[in-house]
DNA sequence: GGTAGCAACCTGTCATACAGGCTTTAGGGA
DNA sequence: TCCCTAAAGCCTGTATGACAGGTTGCTACC
């Protein structure tokens, strides 16, 4: 992927992830050591530490002091920070990733009716519910919130789905409150909630379309409070 | 996002992206010397370089020897390394993939088709026209088709479906001439370009339902196409 | 006033050193 | 013989110093 951009950093990253692929290495299993990679590639080990050390802040490989370095398990770390670096420097906003989170939870909650299991479609609901009995505490409600998407995408037994979606929390953290903000009245918060109950019994249900109708309600009013509260 | 492993790294690399949050930096600004963040930080150059390479193996900020490092501007890198990470190691299937692109270009499409400028329509036809000149050529009938689809994504003008979309394309790179064996007469090899130039007319025409309906059409027979190889 | 060249700064890479975590193994005790 | 312990040997985490080569800005000369 992309030009062997001049530098012996890039050439040993590149080294490792063949290393993996043609190795067909699974999650968990050890890395060549830095030494031993060192004298492979034939560049000093301050090289070979800062790919070690890149891929790590990617997590695509685990590496933690005295063990060999094994590859990881997929996870949204560095999805999450391109999205957040993208929000802080303004290239991308707000409602540019709502546009997407609605895009694409329309189909995982789709997804989810079909595909979830009895043990899913329970954790999705139990995480509704949760919204409802700490609505007096906003941050437990937004936690619940975000559990609450991230329940439904897994459902969906996509991991890709549950990728994006995971990567997007950030941002949803830091979003969240003025969207709850904006709903200004106990009324208007609790239908707020009410909007994921609903989901949450579509899911369970196994109704794809009026989940997907319930999803799509409940962004649609998160966009417009958004927008109302002045988010561009 | 995430505990602070605990490790010198992971607080530089927390550091530096606060400090881009911070003083509101945006793309090509220049960020601190290294020197001047090993004094802040009071740690190592060692440590403040792993936490600068990182940074710029995810393509968040821009190195360049000699030259202070810069804020970068939104980059694929990183996702797609994820990605095919992910592909590398059988935690996702190509087919997950398809079904996660099929999602966003059903809305990358419909977006394009009422937000596309002329230039951005013409691009795309062009991409659409590329294939069936090259037809005799696998190779740049791929890149055409690749192209094809980042122009729709570039013209929904969210750069989030673009960088999703541009993330996929590596994936795209390795099964790509599979799904094109498949269809082993010339005239089913045309049927899937004159499938893209439909897309892209319906693009030109502005007619967003049209245009996703083609799209959805040309995913569901690439998808039976890799079935029918036999890509689990 | 313009320009060439030098000085200062910056990143890229290497070598070395040492602390501390982990694993394995050899040895001793039961 | 078996188990348990302790030392040895790898391995990673961090620090320091050195030098090459690129970049930039300033200075002094023309």
């Amino acid at each position: 992927m992309s030009e062997p951009s001049p530098g012996l950093v890039s050439a040993a990253i590149q080294a490792i992830t063949q290393h993996i692929r043609s190795e067909g290495l699974a999650p968990g299993d050890p890395l060549p050591s830095e030494a031993a990679m060192t004298r492979q590639l034939n560049v000093s080990r301050t090289v070979v530490r800062e790919a070690f050390r890149s891929l790590s802040a990617m997590r695509l490989i685990d590496m933690s002091a005295g063990r060999r370095a094994t590859v990881a398990k997929l996870d949204t770390g560095a999805m999450s920070m391109v999205i957040e670096h993208g929000i802080t420097t303004q290239q991308i906003s707000v409602q540019q990733v709502y546009d997407v989170r609605r895009t694409i939870e329309m189909r995982t909650v789709a997804l989810a009716a079909l595909r979830r299991t009895d043990q899913e479609a329970a954790a999705i609901s139990r995480s509704a519910r949760l919204m409802r009995e700490n609505f007096r505490n906003p941050e437990a409600v937004m936690e619940h919130d975000i559990a609450f998407h991230e329940a439904i995408a897994a459902a969906s037994h996509n991991p890709v789905f549950s990728l994006i979606v995971t990567a997007f929390s950030g941002v949803t953290r830091r979003t969240w409150v003025i969207g709850w903000r904006t709903r200004s009245s106990d009324e208007a918060q609790l239908k707020m909630i009410k909007g994921h109950e609903d989901i949450a019994d579509a899911i369970l249900k196994g109704d794809p379309r009026l989940a997907a109708e319930h999803m799509a309600e409940h962004f649609d009013k998160s966009v417009k409070a958004l927008i109302d509260a002045g988010i561009a």
